[in-house]
DNA sequence: CTGAAAGCGCTTACAG
DNA sequence: CTGAAAGCGCTTACAG
C-alpha cells in the first residue's frame, strides 16, 4: 500500500503538501496539485484512516449505539440507519452500527477508546442510564428520543402531539366517540409516555371519551384481544404504538370471532409502510418519519461536533396513511 | 485521559512494560505488574484503540457488511448481529455493522483506508462483485452464504437440502403428494438457487410431485394467492422462503376466501419464532439457524485473521416448528 | 505556496 | 523480566 511519503517522494514534494491536497486544506499551486494527484493515481494511494485520526484525533467515525436485544429493528429503523448513514457520509463521516445492551456497558468501554468522535443514541429513556455514561465519559452524542429534561442534549424526535391528533381526528371523523390506547406498561420508555399524555388531552379536547389499555405481556394474540375487549368494552376504535402491537391485536380479534374493522377499528401509531401491508387487512397508519429523523439526529451530532451553531431540537410528526383497519364505528 | 507515557511515569518503569501488561504479551514480575494495575486504576487510564492499531497495523475491528437498501433486516438478522458481535468479543475483536449498497462501491472505499482488519458479507449471490471487489483489495473476508465456487472463502451458511428436506418430509407425513415451491424469480440469489435444486430432488427421492411457483412482483396479497392458484392450482401445500413472502400468501388466501391450512398448507423457511406468531394462524416454519451462523462466521473470520487452520465451511440447517399453517390436504 | 519537524499513543524487535 | 528506541502514517503549527 502506497503511503503519503511514498507518493511525496514520487511527485517530488513534502508530505505535508501532499497531505494539503488529500484533505484539502491549504492552497496548493495548481501545477504541483496536478502533480500530485497523477502521482497518487499512478501509485493507487488511499489515505489510511486510523493514521489520521491518530494525527488529528478525530476518528471522523460516528457510532450508532442500537440495542440489539431489546426491540428488533424493523423496517422503520432501516430507514433511519440508511438516512443516518447517507447524512454523515455528506460530510465526510463514517456511520457504523453498534449492537449494545441497554445498560450501556459496552458503551463505557469502548467510548474510552478513542474508536469514534461520537454518539447517536436510539431508544431512548426518560432517565436512560447510557446518557449518563456518556456525560462521564466526556463523549459527544446526540438522542434520537428524549430524556426527562430535553433541552440538556441536542436530539430529534417524533412529535408525538401531532401525531396523535391526526390519529384522533381521523377516528373522530369516521365518528367514533370512545377510543383507546394500547400500550406497554412501561413507564420509562418515552414515547410511551408521551403518546399517553398525548392521546389523553387530545381526546378531551375533542370531547371523546378515552381509556388507556395495558398490553399486558400477553403472547398470544387470542388473549391480548380478549383482555382488550374486557379492559374496555366500549372502545370503537385502539390506537396501538407500532405496527406489531397492532398486528397482534387484529390477528387476536379475528381469532376471538370479531372482524377488524367491523367491530373494532384498530390505527397503528409510529408504523413502517412495509409493516402495514403485511397485516390483513392492511393496517391504518401514522407512518414514522424514520429518513428525516436519521438525517437530523446525524446532523445534529456533527454539528456539536464541528462546533457549528446547533440546529433548534426537532420534532417530527408521523404521516398518516390510510389502510383497511379503521371504518366507522359499528 | 491518561496515556501509557503518563501509566509508565506513575508506575516508574517504561512504556514497553505498559504495555506488555496491558497486552498481556510477554511476562511481567507480579510486583511491578501490581504497580502498574495500580497505576492505571488511580490515573483511570484506557488504552488508545486508534494509535494501537497504527502501531499493530490491526485494528481488531470486524465489519458486516449489511446491504440495507435490498432487504430489510428481520428479526432473524438481529439474532445474527447480535451473535456474530458476542463471538468477536470473546476474541477481543469488534463487530460493526457497515450499511452498504450492494454493489459495494462502499466496500472499496472502505476497504482502502485501513479501519477494519476483516469483512463479514451478509446476502452473497452466486455471482457476487462485492466478493470480487474485496479479494482486489487484499481485505481478508469471510461469507455468510456462498459464491458459485463455495470452497474458494471461508464461509458458512444454511444446509439448504437438509432444510428442505425437513419441510417435505413433514408436509408428505401429513399426507400432501403435490407440493409447490413459492419463489422468486431470481437465477443470481443463493438461497434460491439451492432451496429450488434441494426441492426438486427432495420430491422426485420422495416420489411426490413438485411444483414451481413464480411469486412475481405482486404488492396485493390478493394477487399473490391468485397467482399461485393459478399456476399451481394442484398442490395441497406451498413452501416459501422467508416468513413475509409466507404472510402475503396467507392473508392472500384469507382475502379471496380460501382458509389456511384448510385449503392450502403453507411453510415457511428460513423464518424466525417471531415473524412466524405474527402471522395468523401461527406460520409452519423452518428456524434460521441465525445465532449459529453468526457465531460460525466470526470465527471462520477471525481464524483466517489469525493465521490458525480454518474450520470447514459450516453448512447449518433450520429448525422445524410447527404452526398452524399446515395440516393434512382437503 | 511549500517544507522540515514535532508529535499523535501505541507496538515490537532488539539488547541487556 | 525490563528498557531504549524506532516506527506505524498521518496532521499541524511554525517558519520561510
Amino acid at each position: 500500500m502506497a503511503t503519503m511519503k511514498d507518493v511525496a517522494e514520487h511527485a517530488g514534494v513534502s508530505i505535508a503538501t501532499v497531505s494539503f491536497v488529500v484533505n484539502d486544506t491549504k492552497p496548493v499551486s495548481p501545477a504541483t496539485r496536478e502533480r500530485i494527484e497523477a502521482s497518487m493515481a499512478e501509485l493507487g494511494y488511499r489515505r489510511n484512516a486510523v493514521a489520521r485520526a491518530l494525527a488529528s484525533r478525530r476518528t471522523r467515525i460516528l457510532a450508532l449505539a442500537y440495542p440489539m436485544l431489546e426491540r428488533s429493528p424493523g423496517t422503520g429503523s432501516v430507514e433511519f440507519f440508511t438516512s443516518a448513514a447517507a447524512a454523515a457520509a455528506e460530510r465526510d463521516y463514517h456511520l457504523v452500527i453498534w449492537p449494545v445492551s441497554t445498560d450501556g456497558h459496552e458503551l463505557t468501554t469502548l467510548a474510552g477508546q478513542g474508536l469514534v468522535d461520537g454518539v447517536l443514541l436510539m431508544e431512548v429513556r426518560l432517565q436512560d442510564e447510557r446518557v449518563r455514561l456518556l456525560e462521564q465519559a466526556g463523549m459527544p452524542f446526540a438522542l434520537i428520543g428524549r430524556t426527562e429534561i430535553p433541552d440538556a442534549h441536542p436530539h430529534v424526535d417524533i412529535d408525538f402531539q401531532a401525531t396523535v391528533c391526526a390519529a384522533v381526528d381521523h377516528l373522530v371523523g369516521l365518528g367514533h366517540t370512545r377510543l383507546g390506547l394500547l400500550l406497554h406498561d412501561d413507564d420509562g420508555y418515552g414515547p410511551d409516555v408521551r403518546t399517553r399524555t398525548a392521546f389523553t388531552q387530545m381526546c378531551a379536547d375533542r370531547g371523546v371519551q378515552s381509556h388507556l389499555v395495558d398490553a399486558g405481556e400477553h403472547t398470544d394474540p387470542s388473549d391480548l384481544a380478549r383482555s382488550v375487549r374486557h379492559q374496555s368494552p366500549d372502545s370503537t376504535a385502539i390506537l396501538a404504538l407500532g405496527e406489531l402491537a397492532a398486528m397482534h391485536l387484529v390477528a387476536g380479534m379475528r381469532r376471538i370471532g370479531l372482524a377488524v374493522p367491523d367491530h373494532l377499528s384498530v390505527l397503528a401509531l409510529c408504523a413502517t409502510t412495509a409493516g402495514a401491508g403485511l397485516c390483513d387487512p392492511e393496517l391504518t397508519i401514522l407512518r414514522s418519519p424514520g429518513p428525516e429523523l436519521g438525517r437530523l439526529g446525524a446532523e445534529a451530532l456533527i454539528r456539536s461536533l464541528e462546533g457549528e451553531p446547533a440546529l433548534p431540537p426537532a420534532l417530527v410528526p408521523c404521516t398518516f396513511e390510510p389502510g383497511g383497519t379503521t371504518a366507522p364505528p359499528p
